[in-house]
DNA sequence: GTCGGATGTGAACAACGTAAACATTAGGAG
DNA sequence: CTCCTAATGTTTACGTTGTTCACATCCGAC
């Protein structure tokens, strides 16, 4: 079959377009707009077809957030390349500052994606998925912990509080993409979430490093 | 009609029925467990009925979550009164740290109330609403903000920092509640979590106040 | 006592997730 | 090339959900 002939009884690669579908429908609507029925009209197909490919609408909506959380990797590594300092400790120290950063703005950015990639059941086995890693091959989470490691080699931070510390980094930023997005900071204008959202990660990441 | 007489055609006070039988629910279920139709079987009435209290079911879920939140409420004051230093200091200082213990335990300890408490679209509206109130009569994000003007009265964090240091207790503490109960981190003992939960309220309350 | 507004019921509808039986096609075995 | 099988998509159906509308019942004011 020729790939783009969408007449033809089978599609070639369905799953593909289940999941480019799915995160269309994620980005405006967040992960309750990728309904199992909406996914499948979206790519042109009947909704049983679905099951040829996912398990459940769980499983869909867990792939389609591997996406999101593939994009969340790249907006962090973005933001991590802005290293003004090559000094190695300020570099270091950015790398943390990164993930915040390109955290707090992918959520800010794309508030339904974030969404469909956090609001899922995520286990610790997701955190390492290589479909969720970004140009570097790293995960969200695997990002984090590198960021940590890094300062724990050079001595800016003591290594029995760097888990404690990557705990700390993702709840606060989890916590602030959340209100910012879902919860009762939502109305606020972007500029002032942008600011605060920096002055938060500044200072924690400074309070963490003393 | 006799109260507790289930069998008239006339419930007596079927929404406070209905919002204890969808907090019934929730305590192990989560929001997603307040069906309108569950939680109408569960009152033994029938699902339109609920319609005559709640303009729809997105209003019956949001008024069960301003039950748990009112829970939630008391699970700070109850931290909060462990004040054993009687010095003004010490207790303004423990007001804080009460927000963040009674936040995180009460979502350990009911982490489907603490879902339908904070999953709905609460607005800052919703942070003043007399239902989500306490035995003090104030909400949780009002015992918040409290705490944080009571360091301010007494000198110990500068007025200009007492929007940020606010917003960011809560995003830490509303974000280590997420990945410990939905996140990654639910797998974690018991034990482990409350040590790490009052660990991280400790650091950032000894951070924000030098 | 009667009547009106408030409150609960019943039946219906569209949308959803899911399963089972059936249709169509791709791709390798001969 | 042909044929067969496994993979993939369709159809139909079922139960559940939120919601509406016409109807039934009851409380309380007159």
């Amino acid at each position: 079959m020729k790939a783009g002939n969408t007449r033809s009884y089978h599609h070639g690669d369905l799953r593909a377009a289940l999941l480019s579908a799915g995160y269309e429908l994620a980005r405006d609507g967040g992960a309750e707009a990728v309904t199992l029925r909406a996914t499948t009209r979206r790519a042109g197909v009947s909704p049983a077809a679905a099951y040829r490919h996912f398990a459940s609408h769980q499983e869909l909506q867990l792939a389609v957030g591997a996406l999101a959380m593939a994009d969340l990797a790249r907006s962090i590594e973005t933001h991590q390349a802005r290293a003004d300092d090559p000094g190695s400790a300020a570099r270091a120290r950015q790398r943390l500052v990164g993930v915040g950063e390109g955290y707090i703005a992918f959520a800010l950015d794309s508030p339904g994606a974030f969404d469909i990639a956090l609001s899922g059941l995520f286990t610790m086995e997701h955190a390492f998925a290589p479909e969720t890693m970004g140009e570097t091959g790293r995960t969200p989470f695997e990002l984090l912990t590198d960021a940590i490691a890094d300062l724990v080699g050079l001595g800016l931070l003591p290594a029995d509080r760097a888990e404690l510390a990557a705990i700390t980094c993702w709840s606060t930023v989890h916590g602030f993409a959340t209100l910012a997005t879902r919860g009762p900071l939502r109305a606020h204008p972007r500029p002032e979430l942008d600011a605060r959202g920096a002055r938060i990660v500044r200072g924690l990441v400074d309070a963490l490093l003393r």
